[in-house]
DNA sequence: ATCAAGTCTGAAACTTGTTCTAGATTAGCG
DNA sequence: CGCTAATCTAGAACAAGTTTCAGACTTGAT
């Protein structure tokens, strides 16, 4: 029988539960992704320099992480979870739904900011990924729309407010797209969240019978 | 001095017009990226393959196009303008500004479905693309605008028009990725570009004095 | 027609993501 | 404690993007 669970792509959401040793192994990759994307963004992450800064073999590396697109996606998901934590600690100030949905987006965006290459790395890794990456992609939007749905202070959101979320969520992914490759600036980064964020009130129930 | 001019990099939109030989070296190159990209998508196009198909050296290939993604992105500018003169020949129906641009986003959504892997290439090495792209992806970016004024209608845009339309575009790209990556059903898409469009009635002056 | 400057070709080399292999190590079970 | 199946390691090997180089070829100017 197993000596330790495999870890394998599916190492979050699935089956066997990790060893500590692998739970530690795992995240001293996801820090020594972290790391290197800090620096150089997605070029400077290269799957050996992981593997020698997480003390990992490159085989052991790429059972835990399928590929680098799996590896980024996974380091987004850890930075995702911290961020959700630190935006639930200061609800936004805003008096309409979308205000506070613009607010808490720019506030996350600014903390983006703090680290252009690692925002870089983990945001190029997310619309790169192809099908087989799919689940973890999910993950991470799920985790997203969460965040936008606790600013909008809404329990239970209509159909129709979901669809506004999912807009607002491609508006956020392309403008920081834009915004890393230098096509806009952080100003028009702020207006573009401003304006599609206007949907939210145009589905609010309040305000829409 | 030159025999030919340079291709280089900025081939498109600046300097030195090319020789004959050398436009029909481009289009052949251009040719050959899309053919192999309709048959297998963004893997599919490789640098060497490319080279052969289109009977020109590699170094030439990189002469002309200096990586994968400015081939693949010149590709899709290649692709736009088709795609925009197709469009034209049969303005939208809609009632209203919203309604025709939905409706032409709908329609070039259903061209690019009908090769799938040539869309997949095509989205994929404009969301990949770098800084060093930005002219190239800034061009596609404006073509697309241009395409979505059109079926607007409306000549003279407002600076809130224009937000509108970036967050479209936004909404445009990044709904793409997630139905080339499976993550979204067409009717998805569907329903996230009428949402995004609403916001062009919203600002549309006829109707918000 | 000749020449200089720049371009194209063909092939090899280099880089980095990914795969593979043989042997050492580890975890849990009897 | 000793087995057994699985994991981990080190390192080679492979694949595709990119770079490099020497030599053949074009082009435009004289």
């Amino acid at each position: 029988m197993p000596a330790e669970a495999k870890p394998d792509a599916t190492a979050r959401t699935s089956s066997s539960p990790l060893t500590e040793r692998q739970e530690a192994r795992r995240r001293r990759i996801l820090h020594a992704s972290a790391q290197l994307a800090s620096r150089g963004g997605f070029d400077a992450v290269q799957m050996r320099e992981v593997a020698e800064s997480s003390q990992v073999a490159l085989g052991t590396l790429y059972r835990y992480f399928p590929s680098k697109i799996h590896l980024l996606v996974a380091t987004m998901q850890d930075q995702l979870e911290h961020m959700h934590g630190t935006l639930r600690k200061k609800p936004p100030q805003g008096e309409t739904a979308a205000e506070r949905v613009a607010e808490t987006l720019m506030r996350a965006f600014r903390a983006l900011q703090r680290e252009p290459h690692l925002a870089d790395a983990m945001v190029r890794a997310l619309t790169f990924a192809d099908r087989s990456v799919s689940p973890e992609v999910d993950q991470v939007s799920r985790q997203t729309t969460v965040i936008i749905l606790d600013a909008m202070g809404q329990a239970d959101p209509t159909p129709e407010q979901l669809s506004a979320v999912r807009v607002i969520e491609h508006t956020w992914h392309s403008a920081l797209i834009t915004w890393l490759s230098g096509r806009a600036s952080i100003a028009q980064v702020k207006i573009d969240i401003e304006t599609v964020c206007r949907l939210i009130d145009l589905t609010d129930p309040h305000q829409e019978p």
